[in-house]
DNA sequence: TACATAAATGATATGATATATCATATTTAT
DNA sequence: ATAAATATGATATATCATATCATTTATGTA
């Protein structure tokens, strides 16, 4: 039973611990005021979850973020609370899901505050490491048509491709 | 411990149940063929799995197959047989899984002799039923230039979409 | 045929992701 | 101050999946 985040690759921190903090601390303000707009509210445990995804970069399970926010941030965060909490920042649309891993991240769009493109996600099946990038309104025009021949209609407009990051690509 | 198969929908079997039996079976003789050929061997209870698949029209996950198998095409199947035998099936090109759903399809092109194209799976949330079309070249050339744009490589071109059927639309 | 080897399947244990439900604590409104 | 609503804790259980070892079945060769 030991912890939940896979060793197989370390965490990937471009930029330096420090200005990610900081900049963190700014999207958890915006992404607070966010919530206080709608009515709705960004509790303390909620922030850390979110803070847990921030920080990590990648896209984590709901047990590997229990873990990470117990061990890292030091809140206790039983798994099922967890799932709570991902479910309403989700409905807030700070967090996503990428059912390809089964895994949540971060929406990198929080303190934008125009309409969000289309997103697709790039997903690293070795090290989960997620490039949220947005499509071409073209590509997906050519995309929704196919599937609205063959008589579906897109759930969501979301699209997860099963990828592998350069950097696994060149360990691989 | 009751039955796998979730009752949300009804399995839709358009062309009757007669006339898709009968393609079945030449559908399955094409794929022992197919593995003859490739040296390996498309063994009774592979072939009741793949019928299974054939048969439902489903998405379907290892454990729903096996009781299917079981209840409906009276083969005892194990879960974890189930699951080797799907590895063989996919490894034969019979059958693909899909990671968005966890579940598991008789690919479309069993019969054909030419090379498949990309496929793109729309995956109907609700009922799991599933469409294989075929993705315009020009389509995945833009994604997968997205992709590279990102630092990324497509692990697989096979593209899974989260949709609803128009059926389940109606019905929803 | 008899035997050795390889391939396929059976059986069990366990891990990982996720949902359902009821209890408790905290916040909010009146 | 109290009731109602919201958020969180705790437990049980469902669902998808892998690892491992035992047993059976098929295959090749003396």
């Amino acid at each position: 039973m030991a912890g939940h985040i896979t060793g197989e690759s370390p965490i990937q921190r471009e930029p330096g611990i420090a200005n990610l903090m900081s900049s963190h601390k700014q999207v958890l303000a915006h992404a607070e005021a966010q919530c206080a707009d709608k009515g709705t509210k960004l509790t303390q445990k909620r922030k850390t979850v979110l803070q847990g995804l921030l920080q990590t970069q990648q896209a984590m399970s709901a047990y590997e973020l229990a873990d990470y926010c117990r061990d890292e941030l030091g809140e206790s965060m039983p798994p099922m609370s967890v799932y709570r909490i991902l479910e309403f920042l989700e409905g807030e649309q700070l967090v996503h899901k990428l059912k390809l891993a089964n895994r949540f991240v971060a929406c990198v769009h929080i303190t934008c505050d125009h309409k969000h493109a289309v997103p697709q996600f790039l997903i690293c099946e070795q090290c989960h490491r997620v490039s949220e990038v947005s499509i071409k309104e073209s590509t997906l025009r050519a995309l929704r048509n196919n599937v609205e021949t063959a008589g579906f209609k897109l759930a969501s407009p979301q699209i997860e491709l099963n990828c592998v990051c350069d950097t696994c690509a060149v360990a691989g």
